[in-house]
Order: C-alpha cells, then structure tokens, then sequence
DNA sequence: GACGGTGAGACGGATTGTGTCTTAGTGTCT
DNA sequence: AGACACTAAGACACAATCCGTCTCACCGTC
C-alpha cells in the first residue's frame, strides 16, 4: 500500500472515529484499529501523535470544503447565481457532516471537542479570506469587505439557528431571500446603508 | 427533589450517555453531569457505582419492554392477535433503542458493551420465560415450549438480520407471515412436525 | 440551631492512553 | 540468496483519566 494511501485511510478512520464517539472519546488504538493499520505507523505518519493526525484531518476537511465550493461555483459570472450557489453549497456541506463546523472553527494548534460560540470567530475569518479573492470583483469596492462579511455572518446564523421563513440550504428559498440584497447592489451607489438609495 | 426522581434522572442521563458515546466510553462523570447531579449523590444514590448503575439500568429496560408489551396485548384472547402484537411490538422496540437488545442480552452482574452472538442465548431465555405464561394457555401443552422458543427465535432472528420478504415490525407483513403457521396450531393435533397433520 | 440532603472537590489506587522503542515477519528489488 | 523498506505486534515508562471514597461547606426544613 502506498503511503498517501494510508495516510487517507488513517484520516478517514479518523474522522469515521469522530462521528461514532466524539473528538474528545477517541484514542489512537481506535483510529489505528479502525484504519487497520498498527500504532507504530500511525506515529510514522504522523509524527506528533493526536495533535497532528488530527491538524492534518482539519486541513484536509477544510480543503474539501472550499474545493467543493469552488468547483461548484465553477465559472459563474452572475454575482446573484454566485452568491446563491455559495451560500446553498455552504449550507449543505455543513449540514451534512456534523463536525465540519467544529474543524472550521478549530484554528491551527487547537484541537476543539466541541463546536462553541467561541469557534465562530475563526469560522467568519476563514470564509472571509476564502470569499474574498471570488466576489470582490463583483462589489464596489468600497462596500466589498463589509458586504462579505455581512453574507459570511447571514449564512453562518442561519446554519447555526436554522429559521422557519427561509433555508439556506435550498436554492430557491436561499435566492428569493438574498435577491432584495443584491438587487441593491447591481447599483453600486445603492450600497445597503440605512440611508437609502439615491437613483 | 425526591428520591425516585433523581434516581429516574440518573438512569435517563445514563441512557443518554450510552447513546452518545457508546457504553464503553461513558464515564461516571459524564452520567452526573448530564443528570445534574454531583457525583457524590450518585454513589449515594447507586453503592458500587457504574455496575450498580448499569444493572439499574438493565432492570429497567427490561421492565418497560415487558410493561410496554403486556399493556399492548391488553386482553387480547384471539391467539393469532396475541402473536401478531407480540412480535410486531417486540420487533419495533427492539427498532427504536440501539440498546435495548444489549440491555436484554446481558445477563445480571454482566455489563455488555455491545451485542454479539452470546448474548442471544440470555434474550432467548428471557424472551421464553416471559411468553409462556401468556401463550401456553392457547397451546397444545405437548408442543407449547417448542413452539414459543420457535416464535422467539424467529422474532430475534428477522430483528437481527431484517429480511426483505417479510416486515415483522409491519403488522400486516407479520400476520400474512405468520398465519399459516398458526392456523396449523387451529389443530392441536396438527403441531408442526415432518410428518404432517393425522385429521 | 440541629438535621438531612446536596455540590464541589481532594485523595490514592487502578485503569487506560500515549509516545517511543525493539523485534520479527513480509514482500520487493538486485 | 541477500539487502532493503515497510509493517504488525507488543513491551515499556510516563502521563492522563477514571473510579470510589472521603471531607467539607452550603442550603432548605423543622
């Protein structure tokens, strides 16, 4: 078997270890068992143990993550379609896997058990960076950073306390309710601030 | 708080436990912190502690399976209802609680972590010690104890390795399953042996 | 104020997990 | 065949966790 193979196989035992007992259950003995895979491998793979195995889980999930985003937003050139995809995308992936919020929310060197309030920060400044460099040139740049971050907060609180009047994981839900926001900014002099447009 | 209650919190929060984290990961302190209760009161409360608690436990699944099942057969007296309700609630509860067969596998002063063949002998047993009293009186006295410890066996049986022809956690698929055994036992004399019935 | 019940936490001992190391086994390449 | 790389298994010492018991301060009731 080939290294990178077992370090994928290790990984995914790993996070497979994870769901079935939580973070803070998990031993090496179980992730190497689970990998099939004896301890003493598992340690030359990854030296450092715990901590590092589960660094490099945390650097993979957070890949993953942002890969599926941006092949999904593939070459859209329309800021509502882009925007709508990335934050039903976003959506999606976080539901479907219970502690992909807790790995965006660890920030390097910090192993989280748990998701709490106090990973939410790490979370906005992750998606930030990440959103950033895709929907700037579609903003007036006066108003881009703000208006990210707006978004990134929006989609984050609406994961974490999901509504009855809109779902973000569905696309048709997610655009009728971002469109009023974005319609205001196709007119960039329009930028939403409590003063209101000036056609 | 009474006694009672903060003894039912304590089991409730150690089922809780098992749930999340599997039975061999729970800790005492992650039972009383879930009950919110201090440790001290638990030992208090349980001597001998997570043994002690873990039979508790034990005797009390136990008993609300055979409560549950007793007040669902009510004062049926038609023998194919009788069955058709054993099995059919039998086999959802067993559905609806991950530990449930565990609890019902694992014989007193034994604390099994999960189930494996062993533990089918001890359900058979039990399962066997509970339905006679109830089902004999129907029987023909000579094929009685055969005939329940074939009904428990198959119940367990499509519960532990559900079939796609049959659903006995579906009343309908149950009776249509098991009618044409028991129509034969319409005939006492008919009991369900190679060499067929003698009219 | 006496009293029963409680939470918080200290403690020693037992158990379990960690990280490193050695050893023996296996398959590959020369 | 022999050198080599890689691995599983497990011994080992140390650290962390858990267990069960204990003490003590606290609170509500009588």
């Amino acid at each position: 078997m080939g290294i990178a193979a077992a370090e994928t196989r290790i990984l995914d035992a790993a996070k497979a270890c994870c769901e079935r007992w939580g973070i803070d259950k998990v031993t090496v003995d179980d992730i190497a068992a689970h990998a099939g895979v004896s301890r003493a491998t598992l340690y030359r793979l990854f030296p450092g143990g715990k901590d590092v195995l589960f660094e490099a889980l945390n650097a993979r999930e957070r890949s993953t993550f942002f890969d599926t985003l941006t092949s999904e937003i593939g070459d859209t050139t329309d800021l509502e379609d882009l925007v709508v995809t990335l934050v039903v995308t976003a959506t999606r992936e976080l539901r479907s896997d219970d502690h992909l919020a807790v790995m965006l929310a660890s920030e390097p060197g910090a192993v989280l058990s748990e998701l709490t309030v106090d990973g939410v920060p790490q979370i906005i400044r992750v998606a930030n960076d990440y959103l950033e460099p895709i929907l700037k040139p579609f903003l007036d740049p006066e108003f881009a950073e703000p208006l990210i971050d707006l978004l990134v907060r929006i989609t984050i609180s609406y994961f974490l306390a999901p509504s009855d009047h809109v779902d973000l994981g569905d696309e048709d839900s997610a655009r009728a309710f971002l469109r009023p926001g974005l319609a205001m900014l196709s007119r960039p002099s329009a930028a939403p601030s409590p003063e209101g447009a000036h056609p």
